[in-house]
DNA sequence: CTGAAAGCGCTTACAG
DNA sequence: CTGAAAGCGCTTACAG
């Protein structure tokens, strides 16, 4: 106690060796739990390390080569709905395994991003895991042939081969439009932000598909380029003779503005315009009438890639890189023009 | 190019040094900007960095006694809306300041956040962000105590005195529960999650005070210790002769569950009971009708932490531990029974 | 089963 | 303005 308050430099692995008797070599042994150390000469080092608080020095180790067992996650938004949910699972997982985790934040802009790799790669960490702002950055291709494993997180990069971990964009495109045909609409604008990225153009070209196929004309997507733009987008959109009869909206960003606006231009969702949403939000239930929306494994996603990187990191993973996709499911509601059917109340309303 | 592809060793300083004809430490000294080298040794140098690709060791440097440049953030839930946006606040102003930062959830267990806030210290990182789970679990003090600075987010520390920035959490109760009696309301009930939190108690007793002054009966707060007895909880209060006619919920957490099973209950807010909640939230303005909160500078909170913290491991701040208390507001929506003004077509409806 | 030597890649004094 | 020496705290061979 009387020791603690004096504050000496921490204990090194010469110290404990000196307090119980032996060399370094065998503190060293003992703590990295080597075979061929007595059992005894152990508790004696362990007696020792507990004494002094020794804690081994993590530069130290890493100086001679050792793993950092550290991770880093670089997204586009840590607040984001969708990533802070992946974010959570990536550092759970990592954390089940002894590893920390670096986050950062791209803001969607590639030379942030970059930046951060790059300290990231340094420090070092021993695999990042990434969203890629612009999956066509050169950069990318630089940091694919290095010796750090990468797994990339929902967006591939796609002018290298990383492993990479998303979801059935497509077919959850087709879940979507195809539900909402079925409910016999015909004229379903598809709209979206951020339409640069492959995800969401997979997205767009399966709701291409969807209609394509139930022979209904299929009217170009509507692209939202920032929140500010999403009103006269709109009013334009249900001011023009070809008012549609349905929304496909391809991500959380453009479900949640779109939702917003429709309030605003007394548009009532449901009612006077069906809406699908791409990506499924936890509070959706409590919007009114509560949407339907393509639910994609958020933490699936996240543990998943991190088990992924982290095999990668210790070697147990051979194979040349993977590309996994996770299903998505249709979560449906009543934006829709589904009924909500368990409620007694609800038909007397 | 040739290079790149046979993976060689890292260039090292002493490469640096060779190749530019020069001793290490006036390459050392060219990195760091020190005085005192010739500027044309210094730009001789550059090439040879540039050349060779050469990127410190941090390892090697830590090992020296530098600083690490890196800070830990441990909340409770990185994927909880208010966490979130401190966490992305927190990395934005460390990023802008050359800091990387350590993320991790202690999902409101003391003994993952205390194996974390080990895990971190020893890394080492230069300081730590904190949201402690239990701010009376022993550990804190050993580590209030210790050399690497701390700065408590949104839960100061009962049991040992660090820097901290949090919010006014009674008088943002007493804001929101004199709003409500404002409208007339006069058998208003609190409800709390969490309510084991020093700030949940301040809140709650933020809210008896409102009461007492009104010369209103106070009713017990109802505590809602899981999702799963949110349900039974309501049901019975709404069905007991003094059935409230106003709530005020005191975080996100229960405002939401209670917002979602009144829905259940076909109990309409708004119009059957009024609601106000601490915490505001994005996704408040979509729901039927848009909700009433007090507002927490969630972005504020984090950047000012991570600030503070920062200025600390600088030494730039050398005054006893402060204290920071940030104003909070009331956003007025219509959960409260207040009217929307600006829609020409509300009252038509 | 255990230890003395050398080295990882930097930086801090110390000398010029 | 610049460099040779020593050391940060570990671990990897190498010897016993």
């Amino acid at each position: 106690m009387a020791r603690k308050s004096s504050p000496t430099k921490r204990a090194t692995l010469e110290d404990v060796a000196r307090a119980a008797g032996v060399g370094p070599m065998t503190v060293s042994r003992t703590i990295n739990g080597h075979p061929y150390v007595a059992e005894e000469t152990a508790q004696n080092v362990r007696a020792a390390i507990r004494r002094l608080g020794y804690r081994p020095n993590h530069a130290a180790r890493m100086l001679t080569g050792q793993l950092s067992r550290s991770i880093g996650l670089i997204v586009p938004d840590i607040a984001d709905t969708f990533f802070s949910v992946v974010s959570h699972a990536v550092q759970e997982t990592a954390r089940e395994s002894g590893y920390l985790v670096w986050l950062a934040a791209s803001d969607e802009d590639p030379t942030i991003e970059a930046a951060q790799v790059e300290m990231m790669t340094h420090h070092p960490v021993d695999g990042i895991l990434l969203v890629p702002a612009d999956s066509r950055n050169s950069y990318l291709k630089t940091l694919a042939s290095g010796t750090t494993p990468i797994v990339t997180i929902d967006r591939p990069i796609e002018i290298a081969t990383t492993d990479s971990v998303g979801v059935e964009n497509r077919r959850g495109a087709r879940l979507a439009v195809e539900h909402l045909i079925q409910h016999g609409y015909q004229k379903i604008t598809c709209i979206a932000a951020n339409s640069h990225l492959l995800t969401i153009k997979e997205r767009i070209a399966g709701y291409k598909e969807s209609m394509r196929r139930a022979k209904l004309s299929c009217p170009k997507e509507l692209r939202l380029s920032s929140h500010s733009s999403v009103k006269s987008a709109l009013s334009e959109l249900f001011g023009s003779r070809n008012r549609p009869d349905a929304l496909f909206t391809a991500n959380n960003a453009s479900t949640i503005w779109v939702i917003e606006t429709l309030q605003e231009l007394n548009i009532e969702m449901g009612k006077d315009v069906a809406l699908v949403g791409f990506d499924d939000v936890a509070f959706y239930t409590l919007i009114t009438p509560p949407v339907t929306a393509i639910r994609q494994p958020a933490t699936e996603l996240g543990s998943m890639a991190a088990r992924l990187l982290l095999q990668r990191i210790k070697g147990e993973f051979k194979a040349s890189s993977v590309r996994t996709v996770l299903p998505v499911t249709l979560t449906i509601r009543e934006s829709c023009g589904c009924k909500k059917r368990d409620d007694p109340f609800f038909e007397a309303e």
